[in-house]
DNA sequence: CATGAATGAGCCTTCATTCAT
DNA sequence: GATGAATGAAGGCTCATTCAT
């Protein structure tokens, strides 16, 4: 590795630094994480992490601003690649298609979702936050503007705030999952009523949301 | 000074301890409270705090599952006292004022939802939380009960469900809201796509889901 | 030790904790003290320190305040004791005798005298040091009183005022001894026109400043 | 980029980031300025800065060990300009202008005097410091060599010594001043016997200084 | 010689929890 | 049962200094 780093070489180490606390965020909550252990994991020394993240806060709302680029990202490309997209059928079954990714693959932005507020924005860093949102915005937006080309009931500011709630759906069933557990073990209980199929009931969930979007957009017009 | 509580006096000083807990979580995050806060908000000495709850999380954990408890006992007593709803229609007209009534009034509940799993699991009491999480079961099965006598569509079990399902709804949305503020601070941004009137969306998407559910329910027949 | 402490108990710990800190201080600078040091010393744990001050600076800045009115009390304590002061002689006398303590015996308060603006004021409690400072202010005042019902040719005011000329004159000299030596090592020079023997060279300064004084006021009279 | 610089280049880069510290040491205290700071504010990458100075005490020694030697310099400029000095009286004047422009320009160097033992010398380089400190002993003693040539009264030594008087009289005064302050905020109290008003004390405790140093001088004819 | 990324020892400080009284 | 003083592990974070390029 050179000693001036170039732009993107120094990018590709926030990455380094980000992915190792993503990993960890994998099997540990963020109150058990701590910096040593990212320091670890990353293979670096625990005071270059923080020439990359001012704080441990921001390193997690780094993981869920860029964690959310990446997926709108991937959404988009999905969209464009799939040409046959027309009906509001079509579509409908295309955003289930993202929540299975969204739930299978990106469990971690999910759980950060819930965690953004009241434990991330304490303590992370305003200005970076705000670029990452801004960054997130643009992505969004895109992606809603190609969905409203093909399906024309959806305006592209409603096509965009769909993915928004898309990630209320699930985040929200996210935090009333597992009440038959504690803290992933099991109780000797049988709350089946509590019980949460994370996948089918947000695609459920999803389904009759656009179900209702459809007819109100149809009733509209 | 009397040497020997009843138990009817210990109830009530858990209560005091957890009502000053909960002021105090009105205006602050989770890990801004501190025990010597809530020792001093609630009048008592820190160390009394550990005879009533093992941790902290303890607190807020049973915040969240008593404050439930509260929440479902009087919707079920609204739900009795509103004989009237028969029809499918109603009981949607009914659901939603129960959703604004959460939004107004209850939001501490919907802010604990959040916290529940990646914070207060790890760190509460699992027999205290256990016991919680039975009553809490109860009550709904009660609730489910009482709705399904009337609303011939929907079984025991599926009136139950519902409440998790609209708690999920509202928390979700929760956990998206206000991407256009920092930490309570406004951004200088205009993201209308990120807005989300939190009562107006929750209503929606109940809505929709309400009435899908309907249709699958119907058709099922 | 009882476990509710009356305030004088609190204040004996307290003094315990800057006892510990001032013998360190004595054979260490600032920098080289570390609050594990002073918990070590001092027999308590590092916790039990934060409950006594807030923070590092605002120990050392107990010292100096506490310090000076232990010091100042003594000077009036000798001064009634010493009858027979009654003319400018005697009290020049008087007051060259303090000198020889306060350089013998109080070289703390002297070198801490230097370090309060740039080093402790940057982090130490404004609240508690304003308590002390007022404190300090009343003995001094006291002081005052008592040197000018005797000697009349100084106002209270004046009288006063002479002790922080003192400690400027003795700090002062301070800053500037030792440019023979580096860091308590005896240079391999001969600096004799830097050499600065600390008790007469502020005997002496002191001494012209008390003769231009009374010099000046027989004058104003 | 040339790869060699001449002795005079490196001492311009020397003096440029002793500037850029001196700078920075107007507004701030020595705890608070960092090398990344003073490499900013220079122009110079940090690592450049360990080219010129070991450590950063280092740094504030040199600025007072070059600024003494400055002044002192143009002390010896102005009494060589300043011919008609010949009686005690004349000398006086001249010592007081002197205090007036230590006092209104090089505030910095009487800070310093008072880190010098208790911050500088804990980590500056002895080696250095050894140098600068020879150098400014030949300034000084050059110096005295001229005002004794004039002033028979006084030794070559005594003229010296006068300046190093002259530094502990105004440093030590400003140990003590702002009693009434707390870290540049004025404190709620009107503190008046504690107030200082440096540059007249300074006159006058070095003009009663010089009274009784010529009457002893004097007196031993 | 200049650079600035990397280092990591060391710092102060917090705070939930304990426990002697 | 109540108290609050004492605890001390654990934490995030700073920053002078090093050194490979």
């Amino acid at each position: 590795m050179m000693y001036v780093l170039t732009p993107k070489e120094k990018e590709a180490k926030k990455q380094l630094i980000a992915a190792a606390a993503s990993k960890l965020f994998q099997k540990n909550d963020f109150n058990q994480i701590s910096m040593a252990q990212i320091a670890h994991e990353s293979g670096v020394a625990k005071g270059t992490l923080f020439n990359y993240f001012k704080t441990k806060e921001n390193i997690f709302m780094y993981l869920l601003l860029s964690g959310y680029q990446d997926y709108l990202t991937e959404v988009l490309q999905r969209f464009q690649k799939t040409e046959n997209i027309t009906s509001w059928a079509d579509f409908s079954s295309f955003i289930l298609e993202q929540n299975h990714l969204l739930i299978s693959q990106r469990t971690d932005l999910l759980r950060l979702n819930a965690l953004r507020g009241p434990i991330l924005e304490t303590a992370a860093d305003r200005e970076q936050t705000l670029a990452g949102r801004k960054k997130l915005y643009e992505i969004n937006r895109k992606l809603g503007q190609a969905i409203a080309e093909r399906i024309s009931l959806l305006s592209v500011k409603q096509a965009s705030h769909l993915f928004i709630i898309q990630s209320a759906i699930i985040s929200g069933l996210m935090n009333m999952m597992n009440l038959d557990e504690f803290h992933h073990d099991q109780l000797p209980v049988d709350f089946k009523v509590f019980q949460i199929d994370l996948e089918q009931e947000a695609n459920q969930l999803m389904l009759f949301y656009l179900q209702g979007l459809e007819q109100k957009l149809e009733g509209a017009k």
